[in-house]
DNA sequence: TCAGGCACGTTTGTATACAATAACCCGATC
DNA sequence: GATCGGGTTATTGTATACAAACGTGCCTGA
Protein backbone atom coordinates (compact mmCIF):
# COMPACT_ATOMS: atom_id res chain seq x y z
CA UNK A 1 0.00 0.00 0.00
CA UNK A 2 1.19 3.03 -1.16
CA UNK A 3 1.07 5.63 1.94
CA UNK A 4 2.91 8.75 0.70
CA UNK A 5 0.25 9.91 -1.32
CA UNK A 6 -1.99 13.02 0.22
CA UNK A 7 -5.33 12.72 0.53
CA UNK A 8 -7.50 15.45 0.39
CA UNK A 9 -9.96 14.62 2.82
CA UNK A 10 -11.88 17.88 3.47
CA UNK A 11 -14.55 16.75 5.36
CA UNK A 12 -15.92 19.17 8.02
CA UNK A 13 -18.30 17.88 11.17
CA UNK A 14 -21.10 19.98 9.97
CA UNK A 15 -23.34 21.79 11.59
CA UNK A 16 -27.15 21.30 10.20
CA UNK A 17 -29.54 21.30 13.57
CA UNK A 18 -26.11 20.02 15.53
CA UNK A 19 -23.07 18.33 14.12
CA UNK A 20 -23.45 14.80 12.43
CA UNK A 21 -21.70 13.17 14.65
CA UNK A 22 -19.03 11.16 12.37
CA UNK A 23 -15.86 9.75 13.10
CA UNK A 24 -14.92 8.66 16.81
CA UNK A 25 -14.63 12.74 17.88
CA UNK A 26 -17.36 12.58 20.05
CA UNK A 27 -17.07 10.24 23.47
CA UNK A 28 -19.19 6.78 21.52
CA UNK A 29 -18.21 4.97 18.47
CA UNK A 30 -22.56 4.23 18.32
CA UNK A 31 -23.09 5.18 15.04
CA UNK A 32 -20.81 3.36 12.12
CA UNK A 33 -21.40 5.27 8.99
CA UNK A 34 -22.18 8.71 7.69
CA UNK A 35 -25.73 7.93 6.27
CA UNK A 36 -26.62 5.99 10.06
CA UNK A 37 -25.85 9.42 11.38
CA UNK A 38 -27.23 11.65 8.89
CA UNK A 39 -30.30 9.63 9.18
CA UNK A 40 -30.80 10.09 12.73
CA UNK A 41 -30.12 14.00 12.38
CA UNK A 42 -32.84 14.17 9.75
CA UNK A 43 -35.41 12.20 11.98
CA UNK A 44 -34.63 14.54 14.64
CA UNK A 45 -34.95 17.77 12.79
CA UNK A 46 -38.17 16.44 11.40
CA UNK A 47 -39.43 15.40 14.63
CA UNK A 48 -38.63 18.60 16.00
CA UNK A 49 -40.51 20.10 13.47
CA UNK A 50 -37.48 21.70 11.82
CA UNK A 51 -39.35 21.28 8.16
CA UNK A 52 -43.18 21.93 7.28
CA UNK A 53 -45.16 19.66 6.23
CA UNK A 54 -45.06 19.16 2.71
CA UNK A 55 -41.47 20.43 2.45
CA UNK A 56 -39.61 19.75 -0.29
CA UNK A 57 -36.12 17.54 1.19
CA UNK A 58 -33.67 18.47 -1.57
CA UNK A 59 -30.94 15.94 -1.68
CA UNK A 60 -28.18 18.91 -2.66
CA UNK A 61 -29.30 21.04 -0.19
CA UNK A 62 -29.44 18.89 2.47
CA UNK A 63 -25.55 17.44 1.31
CA UNK A 64 -24.56 21.01 1.61
CA UNK A 65 -26.07 21.68 5.20
CA UNK A 66 -24.56 18.61 6.50
CA UNK A 67 -21.57 18.81 4.88
CA UNK A 68 -22.22 15.69 3.11
CA UNK A 69 -22.31 14.05 -0.46
CA UNK A 70 -25.79 13.37 -1.52
CA UNK A 71 -25.05 9.92 -0.72
CA UNK A 72 -25.67 9.19 2.50
CA UNK A 73 -28.54 11.81 1.84
CA UNK A 74 -30.38 9.69 0.09
CA UNK A 75 -29.73 6.60 2.32
CA UNK A 76 -31.26 8.33 4.73
CA UNK A 77 -34.13 9.84 2.84
CA UNK A 78 -34.82 6.26 1.42
CA UNK A 79 -34.22 5.13 5.35
CA UNK A 80 -36.93 7.54 6.35
CA UNK A 81 -39.64 6.88 3.64
CA UNK A 82 -39.54 3.31 5.30
CA UNK A 83 -40.05 4.95 8.67
CA UNK A 84 -42.93 7.04 7.12
CA UNK A 85 -41.59 9.95 8.49
CA UNK A 86 -40.59 11.54 4.27
CA UNK A 87 -42.92 10.87 1.21
CA UNK A 88 -41.32 10.02 -2.17
CA UNK A 89 -42.68 10.99 -5.58
CA UNK A 90 -40.33 9.33 -8.31
CA UNK A 91 -38.45 12.00 -10.45
CA UNK A 92 -39.88 14.07 -7.75
CA UNK A 93 -37.95 13.68 -4.67
CA UNK A 94 -38.71 13.85 -1.12
CA UNK A 95 -40.88 15.85 1.27
CA UNK A 96 -41.93 15.77 4.71
CA UNK A 97 -44.86 13.41 5.24
CA UNK A 98 -48.15 15.81 5.91
CA UNK A 99 -50.22 14.08 8.71
CA UNK A 100 -53.43 15.47 8.88
CA UNK A 101 -55.42 15.04 11.99
CA UNK A 102 -57.11 11.58 11.02
CA UNK A 103 -54.34 10.19 9.97
CA UNK A 104 -52.69 10.77 13.38
CA UNK A 105 -55.54 9.91 15.24
CA UNK A 106 -55.51 7.12 13.02
CA UNK A 107 -51.77 5.63 13.93
CA UNK A 108 -53.57 4.93 17.67
CA UNK A 109 -55.58 2.21 16.37
CA UNK A 110 -52.66 0.83 15.03
CA UNK A 111 -50.52 1.31 17.76
CA UNK A 112 -53.51 0.12 20.14
CA UNK A 113 -53.94 -3.12 18.34
CA UNK A 114 -49.95 -4.03 18.24
CA UNK A 115 -49.43 -2.63 21.72
CA UNK A 116 -52.14 -4.91 23.20
CA UNK A 117 -51.02 -8.10 21.70
CA UNK A 118 -47.79 -7.15 22.79
CA UNK A 119 -49.12 -7.14 26.48
CA UNK A 120 -50.78 -10.51 25.47
CA UNK A 121 -47.87 -12.19 24.75
CA UNK A 122 -45.66 -10.84 27.30
CA UNK A 123 -48.81 -12.08 29.79
CA UNK A 124 -48.37 -15.90 27.74
CA UNK A 125 -44.73 -15.99 27.50
CA UNK A 126 -43.72 -14.04 31.35
CA UNK A 127 -41.90 -11.60 31.68
CA UNK A 128 -38.08 -12.83 33.18
CA UNK A 129 -36.82 -11.29 35.98
CA UNK A 130 -35.11 -8.26 34.78
CA UNK A 131 -37.99 -7.10 33.12
CA UNK A 132 -39.81 -7.52 36.05
CA UNK A 133 -37.70 -5.43 38.00
CA UNK A 134 -37.58 -2.74 35.67
CA UNK A 135 -41.21 -2.65 35.47
CA UNK A 136 -41.39 -2.28 39.26
CA UNK A 137 -38.86 0.23 39.50
CA UNK A 138 -41.27 2.22 36.72
CA UNK A 139 -43.96 1.85 38.75
CA UNK A 140 -42.61 3.17 41.90
CA UNK A 141 -41.36 6.22 40.31
CA UNK A 142 -44.58 6.52 38.98
CA UNK A 143 -46.13 6.30 42.27
CA UNK A 144 -43.89 8.97 43.80
CA UNK A 145 -44.96 11.29 41.23
CA UNK A 146 -48.64 10.44 41.52
CA UNK A 147 -48.32 10.63 45.44
CA UNK A 148 -47.43 14.57 44.98
CA UNK A 149 -51.34 14.91 44.12
CA UNK A 150 -50.28 17.42 41.81
CA UNK A 151 -47.92 18.33 38.89
CA UNK A 152 -44.53 19.46 39.84
CA UNK A 153 -42.09 21.06 37.54
CA UNK A 154 -39.81 17.94 36.38
CA UNK A 155 -42.63 15.57 36.63
CA UNK A 156 -44.17 15.30 33.11
CA UNK A 157 -40.39 14.30 31.86
CA UNK A 158 -40.07 11.74 34.03
CA UNK A 159 -43.44 10.19 33.79
CA UNK A 160 -42.78 9.98 30.46
CA UNK A 161 -39.62 8.33 30.63
CA UNK A 162 -41.61 5.81 33.26
CA UNK A 163 -44.02 5.46 30.41
CA UNK A 164 -41.06 4.48 27.94
CA UNK A 165 -39.68 2.47 30.17
CA UNK A 166 -43.02 0.33 31.02
CA UNK A 167 -44.10 0.07 27.51
CA UNK A 168 -40.30 -1.08 26.18
CA UNK A 169 -39.91 -3.69 29.10
CA UNK A 170 -43.76 -5.16 27.48
CA UNK A 171 -42.28 -4.68 24.17
CA UNK A 172 -39.59 -7.17 25.17
CA UNK A 173 -41.27 -9.68 27.05
CA UNK A 174 -43.56 -9.88 24.02
CA UNK A 175 -40.41 -11.32 22.09
CA UNK A 176 -41.66 -10.60 18.63
CA UNK A 177 -39.37 -8.73 16.82
CA UNK A 178 -41.70 -7.79 14.02
CA UNK A 179 -44.01 -6.23 16.75
CA UNK A 180 -41.07 -3.96 18.00
CA UNK A 181 -40.28 -2.77 14.38
CA UNK A 182 -43.88 -1.76 13.83
CA UNK A 183 -43.80 -0.02 17.52
CA UNK A 184 -41.18 1.97 16.34
CA UNK A 185 -42.76 2.92 13.46
CA UNK A 186 -45.43 4.48 15.31
CA UNK A 187 -43.67 5.45 18.14
CA UNK A 188 -41.71 7.76 15.20
CA UNK A 189 -44.96 10.00 14.09
CA UNK A 190 -43.69 13.54 15.73
CA UNK A 191 -46.95 13.95 17.48
CA UNK A 192 -48.34 10.70 18.21
CA UNK A 193 -45.06 9.73 20.28
CA UNK A 194 -46.23 9.71 23.86
CA UNK A 195 -43.34 11.78 24.65
CA UNK A 196 -45.33 14.18 23.08
CA UNK A 197 -48.15 13.82 25.10
CA UNK A 198 -48.81 16.74 27.37
CA UNK A 199 -49.09 15.29 30.43
CA UNK A 200 -50.59 18.44 32.11
CA UNK A 201 -54.04 17.06 33.00
CA UNK A 202 -53.19 15.79 36.42
CA UNK A 203 -56.34 13.46 37.04
CA UNK A 204 -55.63 11.76 33.18
CA UNK A 205 -51.84 11.31 34.96
CA UNK A 206 -53.27 9.37 37.53
CA UNK A 207 -55.59 7.07 35.22
CA UNK A 208 -52.97 6.47 33.12
CA UNK A 209 -50.66 5.67 35.87
CA UNK A 210 -53.29 2.91 37.62
CA UNK A 211 -53.79 1.40 33.73
CA UNK A 212 -49.70 0.69 34.12
CA UNK A 213 -50.30 -1.17 37.40
CA UNK A 214 -53.25 -2.81 36.15
CA UNK A 215 -51.41 -3.78 32.72
CA UNK A 216 -48.23 -4.87 34.73
CA UNK A 217 -50.61 -7.53 37.36
CA UNK A 218 -52.44 -8.58 34.50
CA UNK A 219 -49.00 -9.59 32.60
CA UNK A 220 -47.41 -10.78 35.93
CA UNK A 221 -51.04 -13.16 36.63
CA UNK A 222 -50.37 -14.46 33.29
CA UNK A 223 -54.07 -13.37 31.92
CA UNK A 224 -53.07 -12.59 28.59
CA UNK A 225 -56.93 -11.76 27.14
CA UNK A 226 -57.03 -8.98 30.10
CA UNK A 227 -53.72 -7.29 29.63
CA UNK A 228 -54.40 -6.72 26.00
CA UNK A 229 -57.49 -5.60 26.92
CA UNK A 230 -56.33 -3.15 29.61
CA UNK A 231 -53.41 -1.89 27.17
CA UNK A 232 -55.70 -1.45 23.98
CA UNK A 233 -58.06 0.70 26.38
CA UNK A 234 -54.93 2.47 27.89
CA UNK A 235 -53.58 3.20 24.40
CA UNK A 236 -57.05 4.24 23.64
CA UNK A 237 -57.57 6.65 26.03
CA UNK A 238 -54.13 8.88 24.94
CA UNK A 239 -56.34 9.09 21.37
CA UNK A 240 -58.79 10.22 22.85
CA UNK A 241 -56.84 12.79 25.00
CA UNK A 242 -54.64 13.39 21.90
CA UNK A 243 -58.05 14.01 19.83
CA UNK A 244 -59.07 16.58 22.43
CA UNK A 245 -55.83 18.18 22.52
CA UNK A 246 -55.79 18.84 18.36
CA UNK A 247 -59.56 19.61 18.26
CA UNK A 248 -58.71 22.35 21.49
CA UNK A 249 -55.51 24.14 20.56
CA UNK A 250 -56.09 24.64 16.80
CA UNK A 251 -52.45 25.13 15.86
CA UNK A 252 -50.81 22.44 17.84
CA UNK A 253 -50.85 20.17 15.29
CA UNK A 254 -48.55 21.39 12.42
CA UNK A 255 -48.31 18.45 11.21
CA UNK B 1 -17.52 -20.99 9.06
CA UNK B 2 -16.10 -21.38 5.91
CA UNK B 3 -15.47 -24.78 4.34
CA UNK B 4 -12.67 -25.09 2.28
CA UNK B 5 -12.13 -22.16 -0.14
CA UNK B 6 -11.66 -18.87 1.24
CA UNK B 7 -13.94 -17.43 -1.50
CA UNK B 8 -17.27 -19.80 -1.19
CA UNK B 9 -19.23 -18.64 -4.59
CA UNK B 10 -20.04 -22.07 -5.99
CA UNK B 11 -23.82 -21.83 -5.87
CA UNK B 12 -25.33 -19.31 -8.20
CA UNK B 13 -29.11 -18.86 -7.98
CA UNK B 14 -29.98 -20.89 -11.13
CA UNK B 15 -31.87 -18.64 -12.92
CA UNK B 16 -32.68 -14.81 -12.34
CA UNK B 17 -33.62 -12.16 -14.39
CA UNK B 18 -30.65 -11.30 -16.85
CA UNK B 19 -31.63 -8.11 -16.61
CA UNK B 20 -33.79 -5.97 -14.79
CA UNK B 21 -36.39 -3.92 -17.39
CA UNK B 22 -34.03 -0.66 -18.15
CA UNK B 23 -36.07 2.17 -19.27
CA UNK B 24 -39.44 1.79 -20.30
CA UNK B 25 -38.22 -0.52 -22.67
CA UNK B 26 -40.51 -3.65 -21.74
CA UNK B 27 -44.29 -3.55 -21.39
CA UNK B 28 -45.99 -1.45 -18.76
CA UNK B 29 -43.99 2.15 -17.91
CA UNK B 30 -45.45 1.33 -14.18
CA UNK B 31 -41.79 0.90 -13.18
CA UNK B 32 -40.18 3.99 -13.10
CA UNK B 33 -37.01 3.55 -12.08
CA UNK B 34 -34.08 1.28 -11.85
CA UNK B 35 -34.45 1.09 -8.37
CA UNK B 36 -37.79 0.29 -8.13
CA UNK B 37 -36.94 -2.84 -11.01
CA UNK B 38 -34.41 -4.13 -8.86
CA UNK B 39 -36.22 -3.92 -5.71
CA UNK B 40 -39.18 -5.92 -6.86
CA UNK B 41 -36.34 -8.15 -8.94
CA UNK B 42 -34.90 -8.81 -5.64
CA UNK B 43 -37.79 -9.58 -3.53
CA UNK B 44 -39.12 -12.05 -6.50
CA UNK B 45 -35.92 -13.75 -5.79
CA UNK B 46 -35.72 -14.48 -2.45
CA UNK B 47 -39.81 -14.65 -1.93
CA UNK B 48 -39.10 -17.61 -4.64
CA UNK B 49 -36.16 -18.80 -2.28
CA UNK B 50 -33.40 -18.05 -4.64
CA UNK B 51 -31.56 -17.51 -2.05
CA UNK B 52 -30.90 -19.42 0.57
CA UNK B 53 -31.22 -18.04 4.18
CA UNK B 54 -28.12 -15.90 5.65
CA UNK B 55 -27.26 -16.02 2.39
CA UNK B 56 -24.96 -12.88 1.86
CA UNK B 57 -26.24 -10.62 -0.90
CA UNK B 58 -23.15 -9.11 -2.62
CA UNK B 59 -23.58 -5.38 -4.19
CA UNK B 60 -21.19 -5.77 -6.84
CA UNK B 61 -22.24 -9.74 -7.47
CA UNK B 62 -25.97 -8.13 -7.53
CA UNK B 63 -25.08 -5.55 -9.89
CA UNK B 64 -23.12 -7.79 -12.23
CA UNK B 65 -25.73 -10.14 -12.56
CA UNK B 66 -29.07 -7.28 -13.06
CA UNK B 67 -26.26 -5.18 -15.35
CA UNK B 68 -26.78 -2.38 -13.36
CA UNK B 69 -24.66 -0.07 -11.25
CA UNK B 70 -24.17 -0.83 -7.38
CA UNK B 71 -26.10 2.14 -6.59
CA UNK B 72 -29.68 0.86 -7.62
CA UNK B 73 -28.88 -2.09 -6.50
CA UNK B 74 -27.75 -0.30 -2.47
CA UNK B 75 -31.34 1.71 -2.72
CA UNK B 76 -33.09 -1.89 -3.66
CA UNK B 77 -31.44 -4.20 -0.30
CA UNK B 78 -32.11 -0.73 1.75
CA UNK B 79 -35.24 -1.17 1.13
CA UNK B 80 -35.82 -5.02 1.00
CA UNK B 81 -34.09 -4.56 4.67
CA UNK B 82 -36.91 -2.02 5.47
CA UNK B 83 -39.36 -4.57 4.69
CA UNK B 84 -37.86 -7.24 6.54
CA UNK B 85 -36.41 -9.03 3.67
CA UNK B 86 -33.34 -8.38 4.36
CA UNK B 87 -30.54 -8.28 6.95
CA UNK B 88 -27.99 -5.44 7.54
CA UNK B 89 -24.99 -4.90 9.34
CA UNK B 90 -22.83 -1.72 8.88
CA UNK B 91 -19.67 -2.57 6.88
CA UNK B 92 -20.35 -5.98 6.46
CA UNK B 93 -23.05 -5.96 4.52
CA UNK B 94 -26.49 -7.55 3.28
CA UNK B 95 -27.72 -10.76 4.01
CA UNK B 96 -31.18 -12.49 3.52
CA UNK B 97 -32.88 -13.08 6.98
CA UNK B 98 -33.78 -15.69 8.28
CA UNK B 99 -36.96 -16.21 10.52
CA UNK B 100 -37.08 -19.37 12.35
CA UNK B 101 -40.46 -20.87 12.74
CA UNK B 102 -41.01 -19.27 15.53
CA UNK B 103 -40.64 -16.05 14.43
CA UNK B 104 -42.56 -16.98 11.32
CA UNK B 105 -45.58 -17.44 13.28
CA UNK B 106 -45.13 -15.06 15.21
CA UNK B 107 -45.73 -12.84 12.15
CA UNK B 108 -49.58 -14.19 12.48
CA UNK B 109 -50.03 -12.56 15.74
CA UNK B 110 -48.68 -9.37 14.15
CA UNK B 111 -50.92 -10.09 11.50
CA UNK B 112 -54.31 -10.98 13.38
CA UNK B 113 -54.40 -7.83 15.62
CA UNK B 114 -53.46 -5.79 12.25
CA UNK B 115 -56.60 -7.12 9.94
CA UNK B 116 -58.43 -7.12 12.82
CA UNK B 117 -58.44 -3.71 13.43
CA UNK B 118 -58.81 -3.25 9.64
CA UNK B 119 -62.08 -5.46 9.75
CA UNK B 120 -63.23 -3.19 12.04
CA UNK B 121 -62.29 0.33 11.18
CA UNK B 122 -63.62 -0.78 7.47
CA UNK B 123 -66.86 -1.69 9.71
CA UNK B 124 -67.16 1.71 11.83
CA UNK B 125 -66.43 3.52 8.33
CA UNK B 126 -68.14 1.56 6.21
CA UNK B 127 -67.72 0.44 2.88
CA UNK B 128 -68.43 2.34 -0.15
CA UNK B 129 -70.14 0.50 -3.34
CA UNK B 130 -67.10 0.05 -4.89
CA UNK B 131 -65.50 -2.35 -2.17
CA UNK B 132 -68.40 -4.00 -1.31
CA UNK B 133 -69.04 -5.24 -5.07
CA UNK B 134 -65.25 -6.43 -5.05
CA UNK B 135 -66.01 -8.37 -1.91
CA UNK B 136 -69.70 -9.59 -3.10
CA UNK B 137 -67.95 -10.88 -6.56
CA UNK B 138 -64.83 -12.61 -4.42
CA UNK B 139 -67.19 -14.43 -2.55
CA UNK B 140 -69.42 -15.40 -5.17
CA UNK B 141 -66.14 -16.63 -7.12
CA UNK B 142 -65.33 -18.69 -3.48
CA UNK B 143 -68.83 -20.25 -3.35
CA UNK B 144 -68.33 -21.77 -6.63
CA UNK B 145 -65.24 -23.07 -5.52
CA UNK B 146 -66.53 -24.46 -2.53
CA UNK B 147 -70.06 -26.18 -3.71
CA UNK B 148 -67.53 -28.59 -6.14
CA UNK B 149 -67.31 -30.43 -2.72
CA UNK B 150 -63.44 -31.08 -3.80
CA UNK B 151 -60.19 -29.07 -4.26
CA UNK B 152 -60.02 -29.00 -8.72
CA UNK B 153 -56.57 -28.40 -9.75
CA UNK B 154 -56.78 -24.37 -10.31
CA UNK B 155 -58.80 -23.64 -7.69
CA UNK B 156 -55.90 -23.53 -5.21
CA UNK B 157 -54.60 -20.80 -6.84
CA UNK B 158 -58.02 -18.86 -7.61
CA UNK B 159 -58.95 -19.61 -3.75
CA UNK B 160 -55.91 -17.54 -3.20
CA UNK B 161 -56.81 -14.70 -5.38
CA UNK B 162 -60.28 -14.56 -3.74
CA UNK B 163 -58.33 -14.54 -0.15
CA UNK B 164 -56.36 -11.58 -1.58
CA UNK B 165 -59.23 -9.69 -2.89
CA UNK B 166 -61.32 -9.61 -0.05
CA UNK B 167 -58.40 -8.78 2.86
CA UNK B 168 -57.62 -6.28 0.24
CA UNK B 169 -60.90 -4.91 0.25
CA UNK B 170 -61.29 -4.72 4.05
CA UNK B 171 -57.90 -2.76 3.82
CA UNK B 172 -58.88 -0.10 1.62
CA UNK B 173 -61.94 0.65 3.87
CA UNK B 174 -60.28 0.75 6.68
CA UNK B 175 -58.93 3.65 4.97
CA UNK B 176 -55.52 3.73 7.39
CA UNK B 177 -52.74 4.23 5.37
CA UNK B 178 -49.98 3.17 8.16
CA UNK B 179 -52.29 -0.26 8.43
CA UNK B 180 -51.54 -0.86 5.02
CA UNK B 181 -48.02 -0.29 4.89
CA UNK B 182 -47.37 -2.82 7.55
CA UNK B 183 -49.51 -5.32 6.57
CA UNK B 184 -47.87 -5.13 3.54
CA UNK B 185 -44.48 -5.75 5.78
CA UNK B 186 -46.44 -8.90 6.83
CA UNK B 187 -47.38 -10.40 3.43
CA UNK B 188 -43.82 -9.63 2.49
CA UNK B 189 -42.07 -12.30 4.97
CA UNK B 190 -41.77 -14.99 2.32
CA UNK B 191 -43.55 -18.06 4.16
CA UNK B 192 -46.43 -16.39 6.06
CA UNK B 193 -48.07 -14.87 2.85
CA UNK B 194 -51.59 -16.12 2.13
CA UNK B 195 -50.16 -17.09 -1.02
CA UNK B 196 -48.14 -19.76 0.10
CA UNK B 197 -50.45 -21.38 2.51
CA UNK B 198 -51.09 -24.67 0.79
CA UNK B 199 -54.91 -24.99 0.47
CA UNK B 200 -54.82 -28.24 0.30
CA UNK B 201 -57.20 -29.53 3.24
CA UNK B 202 -60.41 -29.09 1.47
CA UNK B 203 -62.68 -28.30 4.62
CA UNK B 204 -60.37 -26.10 5.75
CA UNK B 205 -60.48 -24.50 3.17
CA UNK B 206 -64.49 -24.02 3.49
CA UNK B 207 -64.13 -22.72 6.93
CA UNK B 208 -61.66 -20.19 6.18
CA UNK B 209 -64.46 -19.44 3.16
CA UNK B 210 -67.27 -19.02 6.25
CA UNK B 211 -65.21 -16.94 7.86
CA UNK B 212 -64.90 -14.42 4.89
CA UNK B 213 -68.83 -14.51 5.11
CA UNK B 214 -69.15 -13.81 8.09
CA UNK B 215 -66.30 -10.99 8.04
CA UNK B 216 -68.09 -9.40 5.11
CA UNK B 217 -71.72 -9.73 6.95
CA UNK B 218 -70.57 -7.92 10.36
CA UNK B 219 -68.71 -5.29 8.22
CA UNK B 220 -72.07 -4.70 5.96
CA UNK B 221 -73.87 -4.41 9.54
CA UNK B 222 -71.46 -2.15 10.88
CA UNK B 223 -70.46 -4.50 13.83
CA UNK B 224 -67.36 -3.24 14.18
CA UNK B 225 -65.90 -5.62 17.38
CA UNK B 226 -67.58 -8.08 15.57
CA UNK B 227 -65.64 -7.90 12.58
CA UNK B 228 -62.96 -8.05 14.42
CA UNK B 229 -63.09 -10.63 16.24
CA UNK B 230 -64.01 -13.04 13.53
CA UNK B 231 -61.25 -11.55 11.42
CA UNK B 232 -58.55 -12.48 14.42
CA UNK B 233 -60.19 -15.71 14.61
CA UNK B 234 -59.68 -16.31 11.13
CA UNK B 235 -56.10 -14.96 10.70
CA UNK B 236 -55.42 -16.78 14.06
CA UNK B 237 -56.63 -20.13 12.66
CA UNK B 238 -54.43 -19.61 9.64
CA UNK B 239 -51.40 -19.07 12.01
CA UNK B 240 -52.43 -22.66 13.42
CA UNK B 241 -52.80 -24.68 9.96
CA UNK B 242 -49.01 -22.60 9.14
CA UNK B 243 -47.76 -24.52 12.38
CA UNK B 244 -48.87 -27.63 11.57
CA UNK B 245 -47.78 -27.23 8.10
CA UNK B 246 -44.74 -26.87 9.23
CA UNK B 247 -43.73 -29.14 12.14
CA UNK B 248 -45.76 -31.76 9.90
CA UNK B 249 -43.67 -31.20 6.78
CA UNK B 250 -40.41 -31.03 8.14
CA UNK B 251 -38.04 -29.85 5.32
CA UNK B 252 -40.63 -27.25 4.02
CA UNK B 253 -39.29 -24.67 6.25
CA UNK B 254 -35.92 -24.19 5.05
CA UNK B 255 -36.20 -21.31 7.33
C1' DT C 1 -54.74 37.26 -26.64
C1' DC C 2 -53.93 32.72 -26.09
C1' DA C 3 -52.23 28.14 -27.25
C1' DG C 4 -48.54 25.43 -28.34
C1' DG C 5 -43.90 24.15 -28.40
C1' DC C 6 -39.15 24.55 -27.73
C1' DA C 7 -35.14 25.49 -25.02
C1' DC C 8 -33.22 25.90 -20.62
C1' DG C 9 -32.38 25.13 -15.75
C1' DT C 10 -33.10 22.50 -11.83
C1' DT C 11 -33.31 18.17 -9.57
C1' DT C 12 -33.24 13.45 -9.41
C1' DG C 13 -31.30 8.78 -11.21
C1' DT C 14 -27.28 6.12 -12.28
C1' DA C 15 -22.53 5.02 -12.94
C1' DT C 16 -17.98 4.97 -11.43
C1' DA C 17 -13.80 6.13 -8.87
C1' DC C 18 -11.76 6.27 -4.59
C1' DA C 19 -11.35 5.79 0.59
C1' DA C 20 -12.01 3.06 4.69
C1' DT C 21 -13.12 -0.78 7.19
C1' DA C 22 -13.15 -5.63 8.34
C1' DA C 23 -11.79 -10.37 7.31
C1' DC C 24 -8.00 -13.30 6.00
C1' DC C 25 -3.56 -15.32 5.48
C1' DC C 26 0.84 -15.97 6.92
C1' DG C 27 4.73 -15.64 9.64
C1' DA C 28 7.00 -14.62 13.94
C1' DT C 29 7.26 -15.08 18.75
C1' DC C 30 6.47 -16.72 23.32
C1' DG D 1 1.51 -25.35 19.62
C1' DA D 2 -1.10 -21.42 20.09
C1' DT D 3 -1.47 -16.60 19.85
C1' DC D 4 -0.48 -12.22 18.40
C1' DG D 5 0.73 -8.93 14.79
C1' DG D 6 1.58 -7.08 10.14
C1' DG D 7 0.31 -6.90 5.60
C1' DT D 8 -3.02 -8.15 1.97
C1' DT D 9 -7.45 -8.49 -0.10
C1' DA D 10 -12.18 -8.29 -0.59
C1' DT D 11 -16.21 -5.54 0.25
C1' DT D 12 -18.64 -1.82 1.81
C1' DG D 13 -19.02 3.51 2.45
C1' DT D 14 -18.68 7.97 0.29
C1' DA D 15 -17.88 11.32 -3.18
C1' DT D 16 -18.42 12.97 -7.62
C1' DA D 17 -19.39 13.10 -12.52
C1' DC D 18 -22.68 12.52 -15.86
C1' DA D 19 -27.33 11.39 -17.89
C1' DA D 20 -32.24 11.68 -17.85
C1' DA D 21 -36.52 13.60 -16.43
C1' DC D 22 -39.52 17.15 -14.99
C1' DG D 23 -41.00 22.02 -14.58
C1' DT D 24 -40.76 26.67 -16.29
C1' DG D 25 -40.71 30.51 -18.94
C1' DC D 26 -40.19 32.61 -23.21
C1' DC D 27 -41.06 32.88 -27.87
C1' DT D 28 -43.68 32.20 -31.90
C1' DG D 29 -47.68 31.82 -34.61
C1' DA D 30 -52.46 31.81 -35.46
Amino acid sequence: MNTGSPRPSPRQPASFPRAVAKGRAAGKAAVVTLAQSVTDALRKAIMEGQFQPDERLQEELLAERLNVSRTPIRAALHGLTAEGLVEYVPNRGYSVRRLDAGQLIAVFDVRGALEGVAARLAAERGMDEAAQAQCRAALEEGDRIVAKGRLLSGDRNRFSEVNALLHEAVLRAADNSMLGDMLRVCYNIPISSDRNVLWRDFGWLRRSHDDHHRIFDAICRREGARAEQLMREHVHSVKLHMREQIEGTAPAVRA
